[in-house]
DNA sequence: CTGAATCTTGACTAAAAAGGTCGGGAATGA
DNA sequence: TCATTCCCGACCTTTTTAGTCAAGATTCAG
């Protein structure tokens, strides 16, 4: 089980975005340097944040993206379902042969664990906001070299 | 985020097996009919499970395979560790270029939250044994065919 | 009105992981 | 000694993930 890297690009670029919330727009290339997402996939994951409604984006030369509203009303379960379709898939639709041959033993006492897994994922995901992190005490797992730090700053 | 299908076939093979806690050791092909595992892919992950000490394993015309110890002195934190190695992955290790490059904004604020999740999952999984997914209130998530049912009784 | 900046879309590809198959060999017990 | 069963590694196929690319549509400044 893990954070695919989808998510955690779009949670980087989405903390980004709430960071300059209320000023203007970011460009996609911008934001590609500043979170080190790879230039031609950010694009690909704000077009779903966008469709999703989760960002405004404006074109022409002062263009770029922008929350599309404030960081505190947006949750990471949107972010992931924007990206992922879905914050936890249940296994039991997974063996569905048609009629939900599931085949947890017949009697299925394995999938209400798995279901009650799927619930609390989902509402810690549901519980975390953008303005959550933000205000989260900065981890150290390794600075940003240098070089990064002023690309970023262009 | 979901389920692989060897963690689930792993948990409905030791569910079976915990069923049968004390009794004769079931062989590999009976738990494939009976638990819906393709016959080829039990064996490796019955012997996941045997080198994690989770299982022993019988040679022999009466052999098969039956749990170590008691169902409720395994965990799925245990049976999902033997056959995937972990129940969490941390993502800033997988952007560790060289020197944890995880590039999480420079200050990091979003690995704390993965954290807490892998932790979150983890204990939740630690929390579980056999014994209690035995204990477990079936759920009706759908019905074996008859033939299948049939075919495990063998 | 023109052109540079920027987003939009979808098709394409490469690499990795998941899921599954196969066959030859070694132990065990009747 | 032979049928049964485990043992193990190599192999294969499909799906997912991750990433690339190019042609087109908007927008705004000058």
């Amino acid at each position: 089980m893990k954070i695919t890297s989808s998510i955690e690009y779009a949670t980087r670029l989405m903390t980004t975005l709430a960071r300059a919330h209320g000023q203007a727009p970011l460009a996609a290339e911008r934001l590609a340097a500043s979170d080190n997402v790879p230039a031609d996939y950010v694009s690909q994951i704000l077009g779903k944040l966008r469709r999703a409604g989760l960002v405004d984006s404006h074109r022409g030369s002062a263009g770029g993206y922008s929350l599309s509203r404030p960081p505190a009303e947006i949750t990471l379960a949107q972010v992931v379902r924007a990206v992922d379709g879905d914050v936890f898939e249940d296994v039991c639709e997974r063996y569905d042969g048609g009629e939900k041959d599931c085949r947890h033993q017949g009697g299925c006492t394995i999938s209400p664990v798995w279901q009650r897994l799927g619930t609390l994922v989902t509402s810690y995901f549901e519980g975390v906001t953008l303005a959550h992190i933000l205000a989260e005490k900065p981890a150290d797992c390794g600075a940003a070299p240098a070089w990064l730090e002023k690309l970023a700053q262009k």
